[in-house]
RNA sequence: GGGCCGGUAGCUCAGUCGGUUAGAGCAGGGGACUCAUAAUCCCUUGGUCGCGGGUUCGAGUCCUGCCCGGCCUACCA
């Protein structure tokens, strides 16, 4: 099993974890249920932008690389996202592999050569991808958009044809300069493509549909897989001078980072990549389909090697319904995560959000909070804490009672909750394992363990309650095992008997110890949620300093550490002069939003109810509905016009604004006083 | 414009091959309990299954038209 190899330019965040916790989930469910498995990955280290990277920091590509993979181990080891082997792209057995396809698609006769013209920058000394450059759209003439298209008009275009390009690196206008490139002739390999991807369930039914309709209707492009130097990559032997282009040996790294893996362990590659006994699953994320569906079957049917026998495909991770936001905080990095909440609540969460299609998954943290607190901790957990405390004392009976049928019914669906899992639809599996739970707790609140506890008479009858209790108990934490590691562990502990097989579940565990219970998994504090957003945002104002003055500005860059656009003001130039008086007229107020709800009807409102202190109330319009949720404007300071003369609106009338900055839309930043402020001062 | 996915309770979703009175969890309301991390248990409110047409003895489910939302595309991969 491999998850997509992490790019070696950025922190694991919150989305990233949707595919490596998705993957270990899978990949620990084969293992429980006795198959072998491992699961490999990678650092992703190739290509121009690390190259730049390394550049700007003065420091060795190496270095960088380095440095950026100890993060990304240490995040995804945070997550208990276990790799066989985790290895990296630049390694020398990738290189090995690299060749070893390279001659293969030369000796298919799949390589051409071709000339490519493409903006070069003459100070970086590099050729720009068209990401690399920025200019204005020769359509609608909006400034600073990227070289291939113009997110405001739509319009798409070669770089070449952007009005004053510049290079985004260093400012520099580029020239348009020509290369010898290398492309392999996709096409050769369309029938055994358009036949691979329709047969055996390879790919989810969307992916065929989408395939089939947008590539495999037409001949294949040739594709274009060698960059000239400068390049930080491996350098193509028969063609001094120039690199394998990143998209080719990423997914080699499969392959190495598992034979890595086969020298530590004593193994064979060849029993793993070239035997038909050996299944090759791959999860990605919807946008790299191309890649994985199509090169990537092409590359290894051309070399040899096993074709995948699935490629899973998710979606993408939305917080709140929305994109990750750095400016609202919602763009968590996994490190920050991990300093405030624990990481068997991300794993359980998206297990119950995580089914077998391709949409994208919300991250709500109410939800987050209810499923954690109320499905783990509330019914599974105290399953176990509330027997616990008696059984310690007297250990499980040495038969197992009658529980009236409870084990044997929850054993029996474990076929189901194992289908679910091997399907890839945790959400099933975790809603099939929440309903044993549901089974269970009643069975401890009618047989009344603490009633019996105070009769030393009924010490049998107590102790049995409690091996069915616990035993219900242990089935759970097996089913959940691949999502839960942790619990599972502590399951063992407490009942001295490791959770190594999803057999376990199917026999009860008796006449053994019980250990003293210890806590096993906390409820969620809405106040580290909180913090953690708190904290997101803080991160990302430093960041952003740092990535701007790196990568997207010009050479003003080395004078003003701030380095701030001046668009915004280009776009809305400052009012004409006012005096003090006028300024005056208007009264600033700090107010509290003590209530906010939507407005049904309309498209932008929010309504907004703002305390001025004491009794006063004012009702306000406000058009920040694509940008804020009722729920987290509750509480929260804001400053208003409060002196606006009120005004009919269609949906009541509003008796003042509240102050924010922002184009509109979804980009709206409320303005918050300093804490200390009170409700009712006025701002001067 | 084209493609894909979706629209079921306040929220998140399930609903198998078309089959009885459409379900669960959470939230809300009422009660019980005290072993447990304010956990648990019982009862309960709540639905025009997006809208219209069709097929059928019977439609949340199949067909069709439309509306709404998301994603992907628009001759880039």
């Amino acid at each position: 099993m491999t998850a997509a190899l992490p790019y070696a330019n950025g922190p694991i965040h919150l989305g990233h974890l949707v595919e490596y916790i998705q993957t270990d989930i899978w990949v620990r469910f084969q293992k429980l249920r006795g198959h072998q498995a491992i699961y490999v990955c990678a650092d992703d280290t190739h290509g121009t932008a690390i190259m730049l990277r390394a550049r700007k920091e003065g420091r060795s590509e190496e270095e960088l690389i380095a440095d950026m993979q100890r993060q990304h181990q240490r995040d995804f080891a945070g997550f208990q996202i276990e790799f066989d082997n985790y290895g990296s792209t630049h390694a020398p057995e990738n290189y090995e592999l690299c060749q070893q396809f390279w001659t293969a698609l030369r000796q298919a006769g799949l390589i051409v050569e071709k000339d490519v013209s493409q903006l070069y920058d003459p100070e970086a000394g590099t050729f720009l991808a068209d990401r690399f450059v920025k200019g204005t759209c020769p359509r609608c003439k909006s400034p600073d958009q990227y070289g291939d298209n113009c997110d405001k008009c739509g319009a798409t275009y070669a770089p070449a044809d952007l009005i004053e390009p510049r290079s985004v690196m260093t400012g520099a206008t580029p020239e348009i300069r020509t290369a010898r490139h290398l492309f392999v002739q996709l096409e050769k390999l369309h029938d055994f493509l358009s036949q691979w991807v329709q047969e055996d369930e390879h790919l989810q039914p969307e992916v065929v549909n989408y395939l089939l309709g947008h590539f495999l209707n037409e001949p294949l492009r040739d594709w274009d897989i060698s960059r000239p130097a400068p390049y930080f990559g491996f350098e193509i032997p028969d063609a001094p001078g120039n690199y394998w282009y990143v998209w080719f040996d990423a997914p080699i790294g499969y392959i190495a980072s598992t034979w890595q893996w086969c020298k530590r362990v004593g193994e064979s590659l060849e029993c793993w990549w070239r035997s038909p006994d050996t299944e090759v699953h791959h999860f990605i994320g919807k946008d790299i389909i191309y890649f994985h569906t199509l090169f990537w079957p092409g590359m290894l049917k051309t070399a040899g090697f096993n074709l995948p026998t699935k490629v899973h495909i998710h979606g993408f991770l939305t917080v709140g319904g929305a994109k990750m936001s750095k400016s609202k905080g919602t763009f968590v990095r996994a490190e920050i995560y991990l300093r405030h909440l624990d990481p068997s609540y991300l794993r359980y969460y998206f297990a119950s959000k995580l089914g077998p299609r391709l949409d994208d998954i919300d991250l709500n943290f109410e939800e987050f909070e209810a499923k954690v607190n109320s499905d783990l901790v509330g019914k599974v957990v105290n399953l176990a804490s509330r027997c616990a405390k008696f059984a310690s004392r007297m250990g499980l009976s040495s038969r197992y009672p009658d529980d009236g049928g409870l084990f044997d019914h929850a054993a029996r669906a474990g076929d189901a909750i194992a289908a679910a899992y091997e399907q890839c639809d945790y959400a099933r599996a975790m809603r099939l394992i929440m309903e044993l739970a549901d089974r269970a707790n009643p069975f401890v609140e009618q047989a009344q363990p603490w009633v019996l506890a105070k009769d030393p008479a009924r010490e049998e009858e107590l102790r049995d309650v409690c091996t069915v209790a616990l035993n219900l108990f242990r089935q759970l934490a097996v089913y959940l095992a691949p999502v839960l590691p942790d619990l599972a562990r502590k399951a063992g502990d407490l009942l001295a008997d490791p959770i190594e097989h999803w057999q376990q579940s199917q026999q009860p565990l008796v006449g053994t110890e019980v250990q003293p219970f210890q806590h096993m998994l906390t409820r969620v504090n809405p106040k580290e949620i909180q913090a953690m957003i708190e904290e997101s945002k803080e991160q990302d104002a430093e960041q952003a300093v740092g990535e701007h003055v790196s990568q997207e500005q010009n050479a003003s860059a080395d004078t003003d550490p701030w380095n701030d656009s001046d668009e915004p003001l280009k776009k809305e130039p400052l009012a004409p002069e006012c005096t003090i008086d006028d300024f005056m007229k208007v009264d600033l107020r700090v107010a509290r939003v003590v209530a906010a709800e939507e407005v049904p009807e309309a498209r932008k409102l929010l309504k907004l109810t703002l305390s001025l202190g004491g009794e006063v109330r004012k009702t306000v319009f406000a058009g920040i509905k694509a940008a804020y949720k009722p729920d987290e404007l509750v509480g929260r300071l804001v400053v208003c016009v409060a002196n606006l003369a009120p005004r009919k609106m269609r949906f009541g009338v509003s008796e003042g604004m509240v102050t924010a900055a922002g184009e509109g839309g979804e980009e709206v930043y409320l303005l918050s006083p300093d804490s200390g402020a009170k409700p009712g001062q006025r701002v001067h």
